[in-house]
DNA sequence: ATGAAAGCGCTAACAC
DNA sequence: GTGTTAGCGCTTTCAT
């Protein structure tokens, strides 16, 4: 730093043309001779100049190359979420090329202070997308809304300007509820998500069950629903941790009148079940059946391999990618849903009798 | 975007002060009457004008705000990594507060075409941090360097200008390999994270032991020696996750002359070794005993909890912050080399006798 | 305390 | 083909 570098006159000069031909023998977008092009590059490295500067080339065009991902409020959350960071990789991957910057920015902690974050509020960016998906009303998006940076948001309410991307995660829990009825389940339990950022733990009522914050946990309890499946209890738990899932079973699956089937909202929640259940010393998938959602790789599961509905995560964020790209160059993406699979594992089997 | 928005100057008419005025009025650095202040900020308000373009302001001042943070030339493998994820968790939090984003780089494969990655290679960023660490010819490294972007280095070789951050994992090893030995363990297997990129997998002869591309790997095999221990077998992975680790966990406790401990260059691999051990009928800390290195949380590994040599990765990820944002500032970093510490598990215990 | 003017490094019209 | 001329939106002397 410190000594600004030779800029892109000094070339020009070096290499006796106009700044503008300079530019032209590195854009490579206009009508440039071989030789004055060798002349300009010949030029730039006897003053070891590297290209021009990404900030004029920036303000000039108005527009940074970059993408700002704001990920949910607590970061640290969202890196050690397997199902945010595969979304998150097929985003690299497919922007990269493209010469798309990911610029990683914390959400506004909507609990906290109403003082934003910096970077939200700040930095130069030409389209977020949205991880923590979420409500049209959360400050993240009315941050970026009055900026004017359109969003791409992922599984959660439509943006006014801006593109969403999602799964079709309701259809898939309908499939599995229907699913496990057939294999003559009728006692299931269900193990959600957050219902919001309340960090709550434990059976939900009903009253509490009509007042769930985050969407994505709504709609995986109404797909279970819409498969025909009235759980005899939802547990809430307080994030989509293993251990979180762990808890639940313990204390789903002690007593007499124990569910056959316990669905989780998660795979991570669902592999905790499976431990709790391996720790009763319940045969999972015959004592007790497991599922989940998400298709995550759960080696550690060994020799089981968990029931889930499989979502595309990498094409997910690929998906995402390619939407950011396309609002990026003035398009309006359409609202996409992405299918989802079912994938039999070993912790599911026909109901004890 | 499409439509620019109002701009500093349109701001200043509608205010009716002068463009630099209205600039102090946001900036808050130089006097203004708190009158003029409040009209300027008025008139904003009224025109939506959202505060001054980072742009404009990245450009004068010829900073972008912005480190970039180099992966492993596989992102998601970086992704999935719990050591580099809590570091990159460390790191963003550090950087958030200070107004600098974090700016996710590929980096360009090394194996593949030297084509660069465009980010790499023409990204605005004002310092880079190396998560791949690396030898100091990496192409990554190289480019950068061209550029002229300082680096943090986080365990590699230390960067011409830059700084370099890393932990005494050598010293966490070659502490952990005596207390192995303390314990009267003498058969001591060693399962190595890669020797390089290229992917192998099985016993490592003396030959190929010489030749490890990684620091970081022949750092802590080159720790457990100076403990004092020489390993019977050193099986070298092509990744470290838990699949490998099982895999070598199970060639390795095979037959009758199977070592009584195995450390683990990694905890990843560790606890894929508790899983293979389990497996094939081994206590876990009596049989054999097993040992890591990170100090990661693996809730899933319950009831055990693997032995481990900590090191401090939240803590990891803010040093490195504060050396980007000390080289932002124009200093020189010092070379920084935090602590381990040993965290006794359940996973160790005497050598059976 | 405020305004005028210069210019950060670059690209895009347009003229030659 | 190449050069000339304007800015992109902002901050920062330097006058006033």
């Amino acid at each position: 730093m410190g000594a600004r570098g030779p800029t892109l006159a000094d070339v020009a000069q070096a290499a006796g043309v106009s700044v503008s031909t300079a530019s032209l023998a590195f854009s490579g977008a206009g009508p440039i001779t071989a030789t004055t092009r060798q002349k300009v590059l010949d030029a730039a490295a006897a003053l070891s100049y590297v290209g021009p500067n990404p900030l004029g080339r920036q303000l000039r065009s108005g527009r940074s190359g970059i993408v700002g991902v704001v990920l949910g409020d607590a970061l640290r959350r969202a890196f050690r979420d397997p199902v945010s960071i595969q979304v998150l990789d097929g985003l690299v991957q497919t922007l990269g090329p493209l010469g798309l910057g990911v610029l990683l920015v914390p959400a506004v902690d909507d609990a906290g202070e109403p003082r934003a974050d910096p970077l939200l509020e700040s930095a130069g960016m030409d389209v977020a997308v949205l991880f923590s998906g979420g409500r049209a009303d959360d400050s993240s998006r009315v941050t970026l809304d009055r900026r004017g940076v359109p969003v791409v948001v992922i599984e959660g309410d439509p943006p006014e300007h801006g593109a969403l991307i999602g799964v079709d995660d309701r259809g898939g829990m309908a499939d599995l509820a229907r699913r496990l009825r057939a294999l003559g389940h009728e006692r299931i339990a269900v193990v959600a998500l957050p219902f919001g950022g309340d960090r709550r733990e434990g059976v939900a009522d009903a009253e509490r069950q009509a007042d769930i914050r985050w969407l994505v946990t709504e709609r995986r309890l109404a797909g279970i629903r819409e498969g025909g499946v009235e759980p005899v209890v939802v547990w809430e738990t307080p994030a989509s941790l293993v251990e979180h899932g762990a808890a639940a079973g313990r204390a789903l699956l002690t007593g007499p009148d124990r569910p056959t089937a316990v669905i989780a909202l998660s795979d991570l929640l669902a592999s905790g079940v499976v431990l709790a259940a391996r720790e009763l010393g319940l045969r999972v998938g015959h004592d007790v059946s497991v599922a989940g959602i998400d298709g995550l790789d759960l080696p550690w599961l060994a020799p089981d391999v968990l029931t889930s509905v499989d979502q595309p995560l990498r094409l997910k964020g690929e998906s995402v990618g390619l939407a950011a790209a396309e609002l990026l160059a003035g398009g309006s993406p359409e609202p996409l849903v992405l299918p989802v699979s079912f994938r039999e594992g070993t912790t599911t089997g026909p109901a004890p009798s």
